[in-house]
DNA sequence: CGGTATCCGCTTGGATACTG
DNA sequence: CAGTATCCAAGCGGATACCG
C-alpha cells in the first residue's frame, strides 16, 4: 500500500527533465528557428522570410536565447553591407535527433488528431445547438 | 546555382511538421500534463498538486485541448464527492515515445547548456561593467 | 543588411469567488 | 471534488521608426 505512488513522475520545478527541456526550447519560436538551421547557415533576413508569422523582435529574442544556451553560434562578416550567419553548434545539432522523432510523430499522427478534434467539435456543436432547441 | 535551395526545410505555416507538432503540444503546460499521466490515471486535483505553478484555469484549458485532440480521455464516476480520472489514449501514449527521447536529451545535455549560459552571461556582465569603466 | 528602441494593444493567465 | 465565471494586471509580442 502506498507502493504505487513510487512510480509517479516527478514534475516539480527543479527536478523534472521536461522542465529543463521547456526552459530551453519552450518558447514559441525556438523549435522553428532550430529547424530553419538544419540545412546549414541562415541569415537574419532569411529567418524572417522563412518562419512565417515571426516578428523581428521575437526573432532577435529567440536567436539570443538559443545563442546564450549554446545551441547556435553567430558568424559576423564585416563586409558592406554587413552579413551575419547563424549556424547550429554540435550541441544544437544533437537536439535535432530527438526533434526529428517528434516531427515524424506529428506528421504520422496528425490525421488522427484532426479526426478526434473534428469529432469533438461536432459533439460540442450538437450540445450548443441542443440547449436552445425549443427556440425555432 | 540555386540548387542548394532545394534542401531547405519548409517552415511555412500549413506544411511544416513542426507547425503541426506545436499546434498540438505547443502550449505551455501540455507536455507536463501528458507526462503526469505516464504512470496511469490522474485526478484533477492531483494534476494541480503535481504540476507546480499551474493554475486551475490553465489546467482546465490544457486538459480540454488535449481531450479535444484525442490525446486523453476523461472517466467520470458519479460518486459523492464526484471523481474524474484522466488517462492517456493510445494516441496519447504513442506520443510518450518521442517525448522520452526529448527528455533524455534534456537531462543529458542540460549541464552543457548551463555551462554555455553561464559563460555567455559572464561575458555580458564584463561588457556591461566595461562600458562605464572610466567613471570611477 | 542586421539589428535596436519605443510605444502600446491585447491576449495570457493568476486570484478569487462561486456552483453542482 | 471538479470545475466555471469574473475580474484584472502583467507582459508578450506586433508595428513602426531609427541606427551602424
Amino acid at each position: 500500500m502506498g507502493k504505487r505512488k513510487a512510480a509517479e513522475p516527478d514534475i516539480s520545478i527543479a527536478k523534472c527533465g521536461y522542465r529543463l527541456l521547456l526552459e530551453i526550447i519552450g518558447s514559441k519560436w525556438a523549435v522553428l528557428a532550430i529547424y530553419a538551421m538544419e540545412g546549414g547557415d541562415v541569415r537574419y533576413g532569411e529567418f524572417l522570410r522563412r518562419i512565417e508569422g515571426i516578428s523581428k523582435k521575437m526573432l532577435t529574442q529567440t536567436l539570443w536565447q538559443l545563442e546564450r544556451d549554446g545551441l547556435l553560434e553567430r558568424d559576423i562578416h564585416d563586409t558592406v553591407p554587413p552579413g551575419v550567419e547563424y549556424r547550429l553548434t554540435p550541441l544544437g545539432r544533437s537536439l535535432l535527433v530527438p526533434l526529428r522523432h517528434m516531427k515524424s510523430w506529428a506528421i504520422d499522427h496528425y490525421p488522427l488528431v484532426r479526426k478526434a478534434r473534428d469529432a469533438f467539435d461536432q459533439r460540442a456543436d450538437l450540445v450548443a445547438g441542443g440547449e436552445t432547441e425549443g427556440q425555432s
